[in-house]
DNA sequence: AAGATTAATATGTAGCTACATATTTATGTC
DNA sequence: GACATAAATATGTAGCTACATATTAATCTT
């Protein structure tokens, strides 16, 4: 892009890929020293050094100190999912977002529950179900819990007029999140809520989140037929 | 760790971050340029960048060329999550791993096939199904396309014995990549051979890889009841 | 030969400088 | 005032140096 004689590392980075992908440098193999294919290359150590970098970020390289670098023999794939709010979501896809919330109480942790904070007592958390509308058709339906004693001003949030997830989003950073996802067959609420037929398949995002080592909030959202979710390229 | 006087970068990050959190720089804020906040923490510019970038990554800030960096008003959550083999996903859980090859045939491609390749001719492709098993049990079943002009190597390969899932990720490199999940309910071949009642809902992860423009494969893995997928930390 | 100690070495990190690049802001022209 | 042009400015990138750190390889004890 500028002078032809200068590299940027993202062009280091893209040789070396595409000589890990030819098999120049096969699975399993070391790769020359930083130093030397900077030489190679008529450019920095520190240059080769940020390529290598981003490669083992992505998971095709390993490097260890006097170890050298080695080229993964098994690969992952690895992909990264943004999971935006879910009314900006409905808006991006162009749709009217709607929320309704169904109920609200304070209730006593089950096993569950505690399980996902990895608390070993009982306690009273507020419990907020919700569903979050696109172009007026059910899109999420969320059952969530929110601890006290880290986010006591939940109580005097409002939460037919905004839904949890906005405001915690937007008032309660966290430190650590746990992210997992399932499928499950839509059964009594959930089918009733998402205008589901009994039985049918939906997709289960599940989120937990902690500031320190106090639990913040659980949400099991369970999206509506047909939801899929795709890797940010 | 090392000497109290000097700073890392991930130091830098964590206090940045932290402000963040506690709304010293609030959602929307514009940080102070990077040569400001080195001089506050007595550091290097360059060590400032590195904490920035690395905040930029995450999806907290956003960074312009003379419009400075700004806190992010709408965060969203941002997970990573690694796709293994299958075998070394089923070895790891400490689980016996086998493979069975269901069929192996050359077909045309139909229109679902082709968007998610994004072609628009129909060409002949090689098309396996087969099973994953945990501890013989039924973990994982694929039915996957691969296209033979990028790949004609895969016609020689037994696909009785090896997997082609485990073949084209030591064999066939890719230089991008789409992953989708969803859910699907059980029907059919993905119910006879997991062995999952009819209707029971399944967790579906569909791949396509490309190299440059020329599609390798697509697969549509479908994983056995109670399947969970959790994001890496 | 086994185990402990020391040296060698490849990567990791921080600081500095210099310049590139994208945007915004200011200025000039009609 | 509208529009084009020029200056200012914050981040982006590359190169250099110096030193830290982890880990392997070599060496020395016993």
């Amino acid at each position: 892009m500028t002078d032809q004689t200068r590299l940027s590392w993202t062009d280091v980075r893209d040789e070396i890929r595409a000589r890990i992908l030819n098999r120049t440098y096969a699975p399993g193999d070391r790769l020359p020293r930083d130093e030397d294919i900077a030489q190679e290359f008529g450019c920095a150590r520190t240059t080769v050094h940020r390529a290598m970098q981003d490669l083992s970020q992505t998971g095709l390289v390993e490097r260890k100190r006097r170890g050298g670098t080695h080229v993964l023999s098994d690969p992952v794939t690895r992909a990264t999912f943004d999971i935006p709010i879910t009314r900006r979501e409905v808006e991006q896809r162009g749709s009217k977002y709607d929320y309704q919330l169904i109920r609200r109480s304070v209730e006593l942790t089950p096993l569950t529950i505690m399980a996902r904070f990895g608390i070993t007592s009982a306690i009273k958390m507020l419990r907020v179900k919700a569903l979050h509308l696109a172009d007026n058709r059910p899109y999420i339906f969320e059952d969530r819990w929110i601890d006290l004693r880290s986010t006591p001003a939940i109580m005097e949030v409002d939460l037919t007029r905004q839904s949890a997830n906005e405001w915690l989003v937007h008032n309660k950073p966290y430190s650590r999140l746990d992210v997992r996802f399932s499928a499950m067959s839509a059964e009594g609420e959930s089918a009733r809520f998402l205008e589901a037929p009994e039985g049918s398949a939906l997709f289960v995002i599940e989120r937990t989140t902690w500031i320190g080592t106090a639990p913040i909030t659980t949400v099991q959202a369970i999206a509506a037929p047909g939801y899929q979710l795709a890797a940010q390229s």
